[in-house]
DNA sequence: CCAATTTTGTAACGATCGACACAGAATATG
DNA sequence: CATATTCTGTGTCGATCGTTACAAAATTGG
């Protein structure tokens, strides 16, 4: 086992790959944008990942597993399923906006929404956006188990309102829209939670 | 003032390459794809709209005067801007998901929502919603004029959260929800109507 | 019928895309 | 040092993209 070593740090390059592609999608990112943003010459770019779809994968598994999860993990946060559904959306707001580090936008729920996208992506993005609808579906029931949610809450309904407020923040995300307005719809969706008066 | 007429019919042609816009996207909808669909070859596309870029936005302001301004019309029906809200959402539940006849999803909603489209269609779209958002927040000032909604109502936070719950179902659309499953999505949006309880 | 004009289909253009062949360079092992 | 192995950069491949010459075909006006 030897051969000449690496020169680029394969998860630098990996991350500097999911900026790119969070911002421009699949199509629109190159490989010439990606070998310039990720510092790596076609050759060893295939060498390491394979194709170009298997690196929107591996870009989308490590958005999915750090920038997803951290604002998805609010869920599970609060005393309440009301205080988890709010904590996430408060999340959503303040990270969906572009700032200095991030694109606006989700990689999530924006991904593969066009059939421009290869099937074998469009396949898993999509996966992951019915896992989030799973997530808030398990944690709303568990409220109803709780008596939190009066008896006859409709949680299918629910969850899928509250994921579309998600996915409706971010399509605004992309076209401008500040943290301070996301919230404000974010708080707005609030109000609809059962028994609120 | 002569010439050989056109064998196609303009509008007919114009509907089909909507149709093909609005299932693949501007990218994956290729000129060959197009031809095809409109029966029409190449030349004569161009010299009938210009461009792919032209066409699109021909077939793009086709869709907005028709699919899109049936659904938004909804807003103006019934007596009060809840009634308006409410038939607005009900119309999408069941114009978003796929039918016989029309894609899942929506041209405005979901349009350029990735950077890899050209940018004047980026422009024009974002301005289109950008339009939504503008008549929605003119629907809730109209009826805070009226007294219908409660003085200190926040009308941008109102406008932006339903506008939002729409962006959300046509994303949820795109993934197979079914029109039952968005009625009942935008069932628990109305439950955040100011004053509701 | 003749000339002018516009549309039509075939075929091809240059550009760009994702992907890779190749040879040189850098390491580990014996 | 010699060999095997792996990475690196240059250059290029075939495919596909949007676009357009070109000439034949079809109409109107004189």
């Amino acid at each position: 086992m030897a051969g000449r070593p690496r020169e680029f740090d394969r998860d630098a390059a990996l991350e500097a790959a999911m900026h790119l592609f969070w911002r421009k999608g699949f199509a629109a990112a190159s490989m010439h944008d990606l070998c310039e943003a990720m510092g790596v010459s076609s050759p060893s770019l295939y060498a390491a990942f394979g194709s170009k779809e298997e690196l929107y994968l591996a870009a989308f598994a490590h958005y999915a597993a750090t920038e997803g999860q951290a604002v998805w993990d609010r869920l599970a946060d609060g005393a309440t399923a009301r205080a988890g559904v709010e904590n996430l959306l408060m999340a959503a707001a303040e990270t969906l906006p572009k700032s200095r580090i991030a694109p606006a936008g989700c990689m999530v729920a924006l991904g593969a929404v066009s059939d421009e996208w290869p099937p074998s992506i469009a396949r898993v993005v999509r996966k992951v956006r019915l896992d989030l609808l799973r997530s808030l579906h398990a944690r709303l029931e568990a409220a109803l188990a709780d008596g939190e949610l009066p008896a006859m809450t409709d949680i299918d309904a629910l969850s899928r309102f509250y994921l579309s407020v998600f996915q409706g923040m971010a399509i605004q995300a992309k076209d401008g829209a500040t943290p301070a307005e996301l919230r404000s719809a974010a708080k707005a969706a609030m109000v609809a939670w059962p028994g609120e008066g």
